[in-house]
DNA sequence: ACTTTTTTTTAGTCTAGTCTAAATTAGTTT
DNA sequence: AAACTAATTTAGACTAGACTAAAAAAAAGT
């Protein structure tokens, strides 16, 4: 069996191994929140397991069988959310932090039969891809973020780089929501603030916004 | 905050009380599958906590925030069952497991968003009364096992007292179902076996059947 | 190449929650 | 009332998962 702690601590290094294939003690310490000799001490235990490839000041990956838990732990906290937000009429800003508890929740069946009542959704509420039940990932979409784009392109939300309710509630706010099809008016070089066209009105995004939304090209 | 071991006791103390006021030490143990030196040393701390009233060697009894506290753990299990049946098509047999871990899950919002969407719900899949989110249980409907019925009595099924799956398959297989109306052809002195007919059926139950189905009167 | 800084690990401590074995208290029987 | 038995508590130990402080290794700066 496995304890809600090994179970988050594979999803972080899942996470973070996404951009660079080592992860770092200190970094695992960060996004966990402890402390760096705590992490010390959890991935030894986890490489007992042989769920991860740990030496000793060399950083620590995923081992075939690590990612494929990370992946369904993954899978269980998308499917939550979407279930939170498309059947309980949570926001999207509200749910992470139950779905934090709820990925934890230990039978593959509720999770399978979950997935079926959803209609087998391929994107969360964050338009994050939802791995299926062998651990899939099959997005084909490519996205790249607002602040790539230029002067003069067009394109669709489809994701957030931050997931942070702060920010959520932000785009909710000004009517950036998943689906939403923008057109870069204007690019201002003194500060990089986006100037946007969305339904024929203007909104003017800052460098930090243009960072964390992502478009579909 | 609560542990998932903390609220497990409060649940256990709660379920054991409602027959006879107080509890002692080795009943709990029983119904938690721990030592009774392990329930004396929670006992201690759930009295810090002024959830119970301990007294050495006397038993234990819920304070009135304890019991509270059980009575929510007990809506969300029963919300949970009930949401596992309704929609996503478990068996009753299947959902105590898998509840017993949701019902943990530290979300007010949550639980009482669940009971909407299921329509606020009185009774779980075993017949079982849903406390309200003030904790009230209003099960106006009063019962008896149908070993207390007399010949040429008739009555409704609406709960069980065994509450395991072994028992639930029975039931199923036998078409014994909450709901179902039963009437008492025979009960044979030899060995208290209650034959019932059942939509112009007649079908006999042993004792110990007849001490864990529970009839309307 | 040596020094300083940063990262990581080790050593030792703490708490929650369990256990076994021994001691104590309560209840029952003679 | 004493003796036995059953229930309960205490004492001591263990594990998981966290922490702090100190030591060691690696990386960066001069
Ligand atoms: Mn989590
Ligand atoms: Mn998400
Ligand atoms: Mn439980
Ligand atoms: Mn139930």
């Amino acid at each position: 069996m496995r304890s809600r702690s090994e179970e988050d601590y594979l999803k972080a290094i899942y996470s973070l191994s996404i951009k660079g294939s080592s992860t770092s003690t200190n970094e695992i310490a960060k996004a966990l929140t402890m402390k760096a000799s705590s992490v010390t001490d959890m991935l030894k235990k986890l490489a007992d397991k042989k769920w991860v490839n740990y030496i000793k000041y060399k950083g620590v990956t995923l081992t075939k069988e690590g990612k494929q838990i990370a992946l369904q732990i993954i899978r269980k906290h998308r499917l939550w959310e979407t279930f939170l937000v498309t059947n309980l009429n949570f926001k999207w800003d509200e749910v992470h932090d139950i779905a934090e508890q709820l990925e934890h929740i230990d039978s593959i069946e509720l999770i399978n039969r979950l997935d079926k009542h959803l209609g087998f959704p391929k994107f969360d509420p964050h338009g994050d891809p939802i791995p299926d039940k062998n651990g899939k990932i099959q997005d084909l979409r490519k996205s790249q973020p607002l602040s790539d784009l230029k002067k003069g392109d067009k394109g669709i939300i489809i994701g957030v780089v931050d997931g942070t309710s702060i920010f959520l509630r932000y785009l909710d706010n000004e009517g950036l929501n998943l689906g939403t099809e923008i057109h870069v008016a204007e690019i201002f070089d003194f500060d990089f603030s986006y100037k946007l066209k969305i339904n024929n009105k203007f909104l003017t995004v800052s460098e930090r916004v243009s960072k964390n939304l992502l478009i579909q090209f």
